[in-house]
DNA sequence: GGAAGTCAAGTCTCG
DNA sequence: CGAGACTTGACTTCC
């Protein structure tokens, strides 16, 4: 099992998401924020190193609107030496890195360029991975998108477009329940059809667990990763206390992540994610070490 | 020079 | 039907 946290060091201040506003987005600035976010991508694996922690989130910024027009630069080419060295350092260590595009990558969108600006972000999300070299095990998260009033039509979408997607996206896609619109029995459902593994979320089961038992469902997405995608992964995070419910607390609340540490490791094997607002810092406060919660083998 | 307002994108909810 | 939430540092404007 691994274990990380996404996007921001805070123990080091360190962070992949440096950028910019459309209107000051100017080559050069691009050029040095990128420099920068890789710089600290760099820093941050080392930094994880040495704390044994093996998965991490790229921010999505790392190339600032890479996938928006305003971005002319040639990014493989201008960084490629930055790029193969973090791709060397992160397959030297087995480490596992992943993408996860943010609210406005909307794949079933009735709006055909809507869609069209998803698939382009998920186009420069694995071309970054593929990049470093990373192999089909490093996934580009999403959630299903909207619902349109018709939920049945929406998911429909999501196939269709899945499905049609080119080998080289669709084999580092995974889908992930939400808090809102879709429970895990509905990614399980569009799995079945695409193929798609599918990342378990606590904190969006908790608001929006949809129907089928716990464990039933816990077998279930497990069996949707296979050997090509790696061991599965799921998302961990404790509810804010006082706050609306879905908001990520700034900790690991210790004996909730023992409880679903425990559960999860029935049904074997899988790399967590800990989506907690302290970031590393959270990880740091489950010391020594996580991984001892666990039952013995 | 510090505070406040604004910033690519989509969708849902609330008033 | 319009505003705010989501989330957040960086930039611009205003005082």
């Amino acid at each position: 099992m691994r274990i990380g946290y996404p996007c921001v060091s805070r123990l080091t201040g360190r962070t992949t998401n440096h950028e910019t506003i459309l209107r000051a987005a100017t080559p050069e600035k691009l050029r040095a924020l990128a420099r920068q976010n890789l710089a600290d991508l760099r820093e941050i694996l080392r930094h994880n190193l040495a704390h044994g922690w093996l998965l991490f989130r790229i921010g999505s910024s790392v190339i600032p609107f890479a996938s928006h027009p305003v971005n002319t630069l040639n990014w493989q080419a201008e960084f490629r030496d930055e790029l193969t060295d973090i791709g060397a350092f992160a397959r030297q260590h087995d480490m596992r890195l992943s993408f996860h595009p943010g609210q406005y990558t909307v794949l079933n969108s009735p709006d055909p360029e809507i869609v069209r600006r998803a698939i382009e972000e998920i186009a420069y999300s694995a071309a970054f991975l593929d990049a470093l070299g990373m192999d089909t095990t490093c996934k580009i998260v999403i959630h299903l998108g909207g619902t349109y009033g018709d939920k049945p039509a929406a998911l429909g979408r999501f196939v269709e477009t899945a499905t049609t997607l080119r080998d080289s996206l669709r084999r580092r896609l995974v889908i992930e329940n939400d808090e809102r619109c879709y429970a895990p029995a509905d990614a399980l459902w569009v799995s079945e059809r695409t193929g798609l593994p599918v990342v378990f979320d606590n904190l969006h089961y908790a608001a929006n667990p949809g129907p089928g038992a716990l464990d039933d469902l816990l077998a279930r997405v497990f069996a949707t990763w296979k050997p090509a995608d790696g061991v599965p992964k799921v998302h961990f995070s404790s509810q804010a206390p006082g706050s609306r419910p879905g908001h990520h607390a700034d900790y690991a609340h210790p004996d909730e992540f023992r409880d679903w540490l425990v559960r999860w490791s029935r049904f074997g094997d899988f790399d967590l994610m800990l989506e907690a607002k302290a970031k590393d810092a959270a990880l740091l406060a489950l010391s020594p070490d996580p991984l001892t919660l666990l039952p013995a083998p």
